[in-house]
RNA sequence: GGCUAGGUAGCUCAGCUGGUUAGAGCACAUGACUCAUAAUCAUGGGGUCGGCGGUUCAAGUCCGCCCCUAGCCA
C-alpha cells in the first residue's frame, strides 16, 4: 500500500483533442491510475483544461462568447469526452478555478520574496484598434528577408527566417488586420530560472531512472546554445490569473496576467484543492498529497505528458517549486510520450486532420481505442495510425484472442454442463503447467505496469490471453467430455475461472469489457491474484454464471473503408 | 547549420552494462481441431540488424565518417 499522485498534461480548452493527444498523456496516465487502485494503493489522479492565453480569446471570440461563458462551456465538453474514454481523474479540474487564481498569485509572490522574479521593461506593438498589446504571434506583416506577406511576427513560414516583431514591414495586427501599432513600454515579470540553474540541474542529473526521453530534452534545454534561459511570466491580457494582486510585491502590474505556462502546472496542485472542495473536504485533505511537511513525504508523484510538454514540467515548473522555497511535492518520475502520426502525416487539431475524440466514440466504444491506442502507446519513437493496421490489431486481439475466449468457454459449459460451474474432476499436470505458465507471466505483466512499460505490458497480457486459448486447444474438454465427462468438467471449471482473472487483469486497459466479463462471471471479486492457483479456484463449483454477449464485433472490411475515406479529410 | 531521438524480417516493434545458430505479434504457407465471433492451436519460410571504415578473441550492441526520417534550436 502506497499513495501515487498522477497527473496527466492538461488539455488546452479551445477545442476536441485528438487521440494523438489522448495517447500522449491521459490515456497512459489513466492505465497507471486503474493499475495502481487494482494494486491497492492510493490514488489521487487529477486533470483539468487549460484555459487561460491569447488562443482561448479568439477561439471565445470567433464563437461570439464571453470568454469565460466558452471555457466553461468547452470544459463540459472535454469532461464529457474524458467519461466516454473512461478516464478515471479523481477529479478534472479546470486552470481558471479560484483555487488556481490563489496558488498562482502565492507562487508568484514567494517567488519575488526570495528574489527570483525580476521586473523587465521592453517596447512591444500595441494595437490601438483591438486596445491590447499584441504578442509575437498575433502580428503580421511583409518578411524582410523573402518579402512574404503574411510573415508572422515571430518567424517567416515561408523562408523560416525568424523575426522579431519590430523586423516586419507594414505590420498588422494579426487580430483585426489593423495596421494603427505603435510601439510602446510595457513591464513584464520575469521567472529567473538561470539563478535556479545548477539547483534545477543537480535535480535532473539525480533522477537516473527516467526515461530517455525526459532527460535527454532536459539536458537540452539546460546546456543548448546560452543555456536555461529567464523566462517571462505575465503577458497583457484580461483572461487569466491577475498579476496585480493585494500583497502582491511589485506595482505597475494592472492588466496583465500571469503567462498560461506559469499558471498551468500549478492547476495541478489546485486541481487537487478543488477535489477536496467538491468533496467538501478541508484544505488538509489536499495538502496531504502536496507538502512535504502536511505528509507527502510518503507520495509517488509520476506525471504523464508529450514531449513537447517535457521542458515546462522538468525545467519551469520545477523552478517554481524549488524558488518558492517552501516543501512542495516535487515530482519523482516523468513518463513522457512521442508523437503518434496519422496515416502518413501528423495529426493536427489546426487542420482538423486525424480521429478526434468525439469522432472515435462515435463509430466504436472506447475500448476499441484504448486498446489499440495503449499497446502502439508511441514510447520509444513516433508511432502510426493507420486504418489497416487498426482493425487487424483490434479484430485479432480483442475479437479473436480475448472475446472468442470467453466465448467458446462459456457456450461450450452451456451446452454440457449448464449455465454452472460443473462439479468433479481434478486438476492435473496440463492445468498445473498452464498455472506455472501464467505465474510467470502475470508477474512479468505486474513489473512492466510498474515501470509504465506500456507496449510491454500491453504484449504480455495478450500473451496472457492466448495462454487461455492454448490451454483449452490442448486440453479439448470437448474431446474428453464423450469419454470423461468429469475431466472436462475440471477444465471447464478453469476456463471460466480464467475468465474472471482476464477482468482482473484486463480492466486498466479495457475497463467496459472487464466489466462485462466480472458480470458474466457473476462475480465482483476484483482482488488483484496473488498465487494464481489460488485466483484460478475463486469461483467454485456450483457457481452460476451468464453467457454473455459478443464482447467485441469485429470491424468489417466495409467500414474500415469508409472511415477511412470519411476522416481523411478536413474536420469541419 | 547545431542538437536530440530514431533507422533490426512485407508491416508494427523487442533486443540492459558487447559473447552461443538475431527475437515477438501481425501477414504468408502447411498441418491439427471443430467448443467458439470461418474463431483457435502447432509447425515453417523470410532479415548482409541504414552504409563504409575502425577497436576487440568477439559488435545489432563501442568509436569515427556518411546517408535517411522526425522533432527542437539557430
Amino acid at each position: 500500500m502506497a499513495r501515487i499522485l498522477i497527473t496527466s498534461a492538461i488539455p488546452y480548452i479551445n477545442g476536441i483533442k485528438h487521440l494523438g493527444n489522448l495517447v500522449g498523456s491521459q490515456l497512459p496516465a489513466d492505465l497507471y491510475a486503474r493499475y495502481c487502485r487494482a494494486r491497492g494503493h492510493e490514488v489521487m489522479f487529477i486533470c483539468a483544461t487549460d484555459e487561460h492565453g491569447t488562443p482561448a480569446e479568439l477561439a471565445a471570440a470567433k464563437a461570439g462568447k464571453p470568454v469565460a461563458e466558452y471555457c466553461a462551456e468547452m470544459h463540459e465538453v472535454q469532461a464529457e469526452l474524458a467519461r466516454g474514454f473512461r478516464l478515471s481523474f479523481d477529479h478534472f479540474g479546470r486552470s481558471s478555478s479560484a483555487r488556481n487564481h490563489a496558488l498562482t498569485q502565492h507562487f508568484a509572490r514567494r517567488l519575488a520574496e526570495n528574489g527570483f522574479i525580476e521586473v523587465v521593461t521592453e517596447r512591444q506593438f500595441f494595437s490601438i484598434a483591438d486596445n491590447r498589446f499584441l504578442p509575437d504571434r498575433y502580428i503580421e506583416g511583409t518578411c524582410p528577408n523573402c518579402g512574404y506577406e503574411k510573415a508572422r511576427g515571430d518567424q517567416c513560414e515561408n523562408c523560416t527566417k525568424q523575426l522579431d516583431p519590430t523586423d516586419l514591414i507594414n505590420p498588422r495586427s494579426a487580430i483585426s488586420g489593423s495596421t494603427e501599432l505603435e510601439l510602446r513600454e510595457t513591464r513584464h515579470l520575469y521567472l529567473r530560472q538561470r539563478a535556479l540553474k545548477d539547483e534545477i540541474e543537480a535535480w535532473i542529473d539525480s533522477k537516473t531512472d527516467w526515461p530517455i526521453l525526459t532527460t535527454s530534452i532536459a539536458k537540452k534545454w539546460l546546456h543548448d546554445g546560452d543555456g536555461l534561459q529567464d523566462r517571462g511570466i505575465t503577458r497583457d491580457l484580461s483572461w487569466g490569473v491577475p498579476a496585480q494582486f493585494p500583497g502582491a510585491p511589485w506595482e505597475g502590474m494592472e492588466g496583465k496576467v500571469f503567462y498560461v505556462w506559469f499558471d498551468a502546472p500549478i492547476e495541478y496542485i489546485a486541481g487537487t484543492a478543488e477535489w477536496a472542495d467538491a468533496k467538501g473536504l478541508d484544505d488538509a485533505a489536499w495538502r496531504r498529497w502536496w507538502r512535504l511537511d502536511e505528509g507527502a513525504e510518503d507520495v509517488r508523484y509520476v506525471q504523464f505528458m508529450g514531449k513537447d510538454n517535457v521542458p515546462f514540467h522538468t525545467l519551469s515548473f520545477p523552478a517554481t517549486i524549488m524558488g518558492s522555497r517552501e516543501p512542495w511535492k516535487l515530482v519523482d518520475y516523468i513518463k513522457s510520450f512521442n508523437y503518434l502520426n496519422y496515416d502518413g502525416g501528423q495529426f493536427s487539431t489546426s487542420q482538423g486532420r486525424g480521429v478526434f475524440m468525439d469522432q472515435a466514440l462515435s463509430i466504436l466504444p472506447a475500448d476499441y481505442w484504448r486498446w489499440w491506442l495503449l499497446s502502439h502507446a508511441p514510447e520509444s519513437a513516433d508511432s502510426e495510425f493507420t486504418w489497416e493496421n487498426f482493425q487487424v490489431s483490434v479484430n485479432k486481439d480483442l475479437a479473436d484472442v480475448l472475446g472468442n475466449f470467453v466465448s467458446r468457454i462459456t457456450k461450450f459449459c452451456r451446452s454440457k454442463f449448464g449455465e454452472a460451474l460443473p462439479e468433479g474432476g481434478e486438476i492435473g499436470a496440463a492445468e498445473r503447467a498452464l498455472i506455472e505458465d501464467l505465474e510467470r507471466r502475470v508477474r512479468a505483466y505486474e513489473a512492466h505496469m510498474e515501470a509504465i512499460e506500456i507496449r510491454k505490458a500491453a504484449t504480455e497480457l495478450r500473451a496472457i490471453w492466448a495462454a487461455g486459448n492454448e490451454y483449452l486447444q490442448s486440453a479439448a474438454p470437448w474431446s474428453v467430455f464423450k469419454t470423461d465427462p468429469e475431466r472436462a468438467a475440471a477444465i471447464v471449471r478453469l476456463g471460466l475461472n480464467l475468465v474472471r482473472l482476464y477482468a482482473v487483469l484486463s480492466e486498466p486497459f479495457i475497463p467496459d469489457a472487464a466489466a462485462a466479463m466480472m458480470k458474466a462471471m457473476r462475480s465482483d471479486d476484483w482482488a488483484w491474484p496473488g498465487a494464481i492457483a489460488d485466483a484460478l479456484s475463486a469461483l467454485h463449483p456450483g457457481h452460476e454464471f451468464e453467457t454473455p454477449d459478443v464482447l467485441f464485433r469485429k470491424i468489417s472490411d466495409e467500414e474500415r473503408e469508409e472511415w477511412q475515406h470519411r476522416f481523411a479529410g478536413r474536420r469541419d
